[in-house]
RNA sequence: GGGAGCAUAGCUCAGUUGGUUCAGAGCGUCUGCCCUACAAGCAGAGGGUCGGGGGUUCAAAUCCCUCUGCUCCCACCA
């Protein structure tokens, strides 16, 4: 193979993922080795992919070829989730566009439009992923709305309901009154508007529904909703107002008598200190009608206007209401004043940019009281773990507080609730028509299949992925815990990993967990890597609007999928927050043409059979091969604890430092010379294992180098090659290296100070005990004719350093500039002296060598001892330079 | 309003149970180099009173208190 000076990836990439596909290497299939299962959180099938799926990903890829590199049968299942509101709201806007309108489709004839929709545009995040390099097992990819993952969504829902944990309850919901259905939470926008706070009387009643003449003042900002009010509430703390106790208002107009209560949601100095309370048209309020037992009365239809409950204004739109009712107040001699510079947040539709109306609506309830409470206990007895271990404190806090999970969504896109109603308005809740209209018949005999009316309401779609490690293996066991699981399930779960953003920690992780405590009776996974959020340079959220959210593709065609990858772990400690900045992404295309580098040096060698191995290049290897031993322990070390990026930082070091500014720098014989034979295969070995170290990181480029490394046969790949194994290392040598490195430094300083050339070679001094067996490597790296161990360096023309305790001189005829050299002694002299100072300070306090442990006062009595004989050779060398 | 977290070099972060030569890395910055693997590079250098204040201890970036600033989650105000 002819090497290019740069790496150029689009020529590698795609060959490569075609080769690992056609071999099959990403496909998992039970056997004797130990598994290593990720189920990939599943994106949005209609998403396409950003720089948090970047992140996500790329992490899950290099834990999954971590893992089966060593040795474990290692599966990742792809798949999608079919996000009801995302994509019937794609679906919706993709008609309209051709004039149709959901309004005037049956539901039969939208899901039509949908499933085209789905089959023409779902999905391309998983075609995204394949470019960055993702080994998933492909012929596992799952959907969570296929027939087979819809019946364990439904057989679980029958399985709660029949279990008496599902119920049928009341919830306010956003409604959309042009729109005509509810919102989800997400898809209301909260703006802060200008609007005019009406004060209002209400006059006290005699006991016989006619007014008094005391009154208190309310106020409000839908005076239009008066006539649904049940109550006014005051502040029991508030002694102004005890005088109202047990006393009845009036409901101005249409003199409707309601009670004084007493609630301490009142706060006291808001307002007036009274509220009306309106239990259907209010989220609080409702919750304070629940704890009085107030009557819930419902005056706003579906299209936002007043209906016949009212009793006045009825058919009027709730804006103009408003208008007119305030006329209505103030001839009516109710209205007390109107405060015009009130303002708060108000809800709008984020598609029809209607005021979103607080609607009473029947909705789907899973208790969650018994679920969250052994999910709590997963994490907290540590069978889950969650990374990192701050995100404890938030899971327990949700699960201590934990609401009803409403289940039911407004839509048609999603697993219909598989309730059907009989004609008279009992229902009946089973898994298919048939077992509906079975048990429909216990209920009435006369009832046949077609009086059954199913639920019009689907499922939240977090109900389908909180199935997800259990039903992509086997979707016959959600809701079936007495069945047996499949032999994929026994063997694949619990899956290991699982790694996700926190913010959705509840909604999905946390609800897995209880998932897998029902049916399974273990959690789905035993450590769960929580990521940041992908963030700009200048910490702004990527988004559509400002524009700073880069397309991953552009990227990966632009640097390679490599670099991108390396460009996100860069920064990527677990729970922080992602810095994304391009520059990552250059760095790691540096790194790649660097990698590329080292191997067109190698490449380009000639080996000489009979050349004897010379002592730098023993003792280079040697060296080399214990600082490969070091690092492989600390990078298994960092994966361990899920510092990935530790992990990464600790191999680009190694490979671009010691090896190939130490180690091959040492190594590399003169041009045109030929290497001897030991040291091209160490050299050849050791690049060998660093390309398996970074693989599960940068799968590709190392991929391309490996096959070229050596002769292969068809069907090897460095992804089932193993991670190399941590050897013994020489601890002495490293330390002894250290100062050899240091003195290459120093004479290298010098050189670039005095403006020496690297090509003039230079004569080295050497006091003290220096090891002799380091001075090939100093000689050749820092080009030194001779290095001589003296007694006293005899002169003074020339420049001296200190690497630790041993004396170094550099003799520069002429070219040291005396008074300079003085200055510098001095200055560490006096550095040398302090240091001293605080040392035995230390050591002449009884305290401290009293209580500190022996190896501290060891450490102390070496540093004087070290610090002393600096000074006295710094004195010496100042007295002969005088 | 309720809860959680963060603050260490210009930037992004390490710093394990307080204690091995007055705090480390990567990037960036500055200086000198195209020395035939790589200028997407090489060599060298500078840069931090560990947010402020107080306390515990022989010893604090590390433990406690307090102030300041920022972030996130939940509930959202008639």
């Amino acid at each position: 193979m002819e090497l290019s000076p740069t790496y150029d990836p689009s020529t590698v990439e795609d060959k490569w993922y075609s080769y690992w596909m056609d071999h099959k290497f990403f496909h998992s299939e039970p056997d004797s080795r130990t598994p290593y299962t990720i189920v990939i959180p599943p994106p949005n099938v209609t998403g396409i992919l950003h720089m948090g799926h970047v992140l996500n990903n790329t992490l899950n890829d290099v834990l999954i070829r971590k893992a089966r590199m060593d040795g474990k049968n290692a599966c990742w299942v792809p798949g999608t989730d079919h996000a009801s509101i995302a994509t019937e709201n794609k679906v919706i806007q993709k008609l309209e566009a051709e004039g149709i309108h959901k309004e005037d489709l049956t539901r039969e004839e939208f899901l039509k439009y949908a499933w085209e929709w789905k089959e023409e545009h779902g999905g391309i995040i998983l075609k995204q992923l394949r470019k960055l390099g993702a080994s998933c097992d492909w012929d596992r990819t799952r959907f969570t709305m296929e027939p087979e993952l819809t019946k364990a969504v439904v057989n679980t829902f029958v399985y709660f309901y029949k279990k008496g944990l599902i119920y049928k309850g009341v919830r306010m919901v956003n409604w959309d009154p042009e729109r005509l259905t509810a919102l989800s939470d997400e898809e209301v926008v909260y703006k802060t508007t200008k609007r005019s706070f009406y004060y209002l009387k209400y006059f006290i009643s005699d006991g016989k529904g006619k007014p008094t003449d005391k009154y208190i003042v309310i106020a409000t900002t839908r005076p239009e909703t008066i006539m649904a009010d049940a109550a006014v509430a005051i502040n029991p703390e508030e002694e102004e107002f005890h005088w109202l106790r047990g006393k009845k208002v009036l409901i101005p107009l249409i003199n409707r008598e309601i009670p004084i209560i007493e609630d301490s949601y009142v706060k006291i100095g808001f307002g007036t200190g009274c509220l009306k309370v309106t239990p259907a048209h209010d989220v609080n309020d409702y919750a304070i009608g629940l704890r009085h037992n107030l009557p819930v009365l419902d005056i706003i239809d579906d299209h936002g206007r007043l209906n016949e409950k009212a009793k006045i204004l009825v058919g009027e739109d709730r804006f103009a209401a408003r208008k007119k009712i305030v006329k209505m107040l103030e001839e009516s001699g109710n209205l007390d004043h109107i405060d015009n510079n009130y303002e708060s947040e108000i809800g709008y539709s984020e598609r029809t940019n209607a005021v979103v109306e607080p609607k009473l609506s029947a909705q789907w309830f899973l208790k969650m009281d018994e679920l969250a409470k052994t999910a709590l206990a997963s994490v907290d007895e540590g069978r889950v773990k969650l990374i990192p271990d701050k995100y404890r404190n938030t899971y327990r806090h949700w699960m201590e507080n934990v609401h009803d999970w409403c289940i039911s969504r407004q839509l048609w896109w999603g697993q219909r609730i598989p309730a059907y109603y009989l004609p008279d308005g009992r229902y009946v809740v089973e898994s298919t028509l048939q077992e509906a209209l079975e048990a429909a018949k216990k209920l009435d005999p006369s009832v046949k299949a077609e009086d059954l009316r199913q639920d019009e309401d689907v499922l939240d779609t977090w109900f389908s992925s909180w199935l997800w490690p259990i039903s992509v293996f086997d979707p016959d066991m959600p809701g079936h815990p007495d069945h047996k699981p499949n032999r994929d399930l026994s063997y694949y779960y619990p899956t290991n990993d699982l790694v996700t953003g926190p913010d959705i920690l509840f909604f999905w992780v946390a609800r897995m967990i209880m998932a897998g405590d029902e049916f399974m009776g273990k959690e789905p996974f035993r450590n769960v890597y929580l990521t940041g959020i992908v963030r700009d340079s200048q910490g702004r959220k990527m988004s559509k609007q400002l524009g700073n959210s880069p397309d991953p593709l552009t990227l990966i065609q632009k640097y390679g999928a490599d670099s991108v990858r390396i460009g996100m772990l860069l920064c990527a400690s677990a729970g922080n927050d992602i810095f994304y900045d391009e520059k990552q992404v250059i760095q790691g295309r540096n790194f790649c043409n660097k990698i590329w580098n080292s191997y067109r040096l190698i490449k380009g060698w000639t080996v000489d059979e009979k050349l004897e191995q010379n002592d730098v290049n023993k003792l280079a290897v040697k060296w080399f091969d214990s600082k490969l031993n070091q690092a492989i322990e600390t990078v298994e070390d960092h994966y361990s604890k899920f510092r990935i990026s530790d992990a990464l930082m600790t191999i680009y070091k190694l490979f671009w430092n010691e090896y190939c500014s130490w180690y091959l720098e040492m190594v590399k014989p003169a041009y045109g010379e030929p290497v001897d034979k030991a040291t091209l295969e160490a050299t050849l070995s050791f690049f060998d294992k660093l390309l398996k170290m970074i693989h599960p990181v940068m799968p590709f480029i190392t991929e391309e180098l490996w096959q070229d490394l050596a002769p292969r046969k068809d069907g090897e790949t460095i992804m089932r090659e193993k991670t190399p194994a941590a050897g013994e290392w020489d601890e002495k040598l490293l330390s002894d290296f250290d100062s050899a490195m240091e003195a290459v430094n120093g004479i290298r300083a010098i050189r670039q100070q005095k403006q020496i050339s690297p090509k003039n070679a230079l004569k080295l001094m050497v006091k003290g005990g220096f090891p002799e067996e380091m001075y090939p490597v100093v000689s050749k790296l820092a080009n030194t004719e001779s290095i001589e161990k003296v007694e006293d360096f005899g002169s003074s023309d020339g420049v001296s350093f200190m690497v630790r305790t041993y004396e170094m001189f550099v003799p520069l005829k002429g070219l040291v500039d005396v008074d300079e050299e003085i200055k510098k002694l001095e200055a560490e002299l006096e550095y040398q002296k302090k240091f001293l100072e605080t040392t035995r300070k230390k050591l002449s306090n009884e305290n401290f060598t009293a209580h500190a442990p022996e190896k501290v006062v060891a450490t102390e009595r070496k540093k004087e001892q070290d610090s002393l004989s600096k000074i006295a050779t710094l004195e010496a060398q100042l007295k002969s330079l005088k």
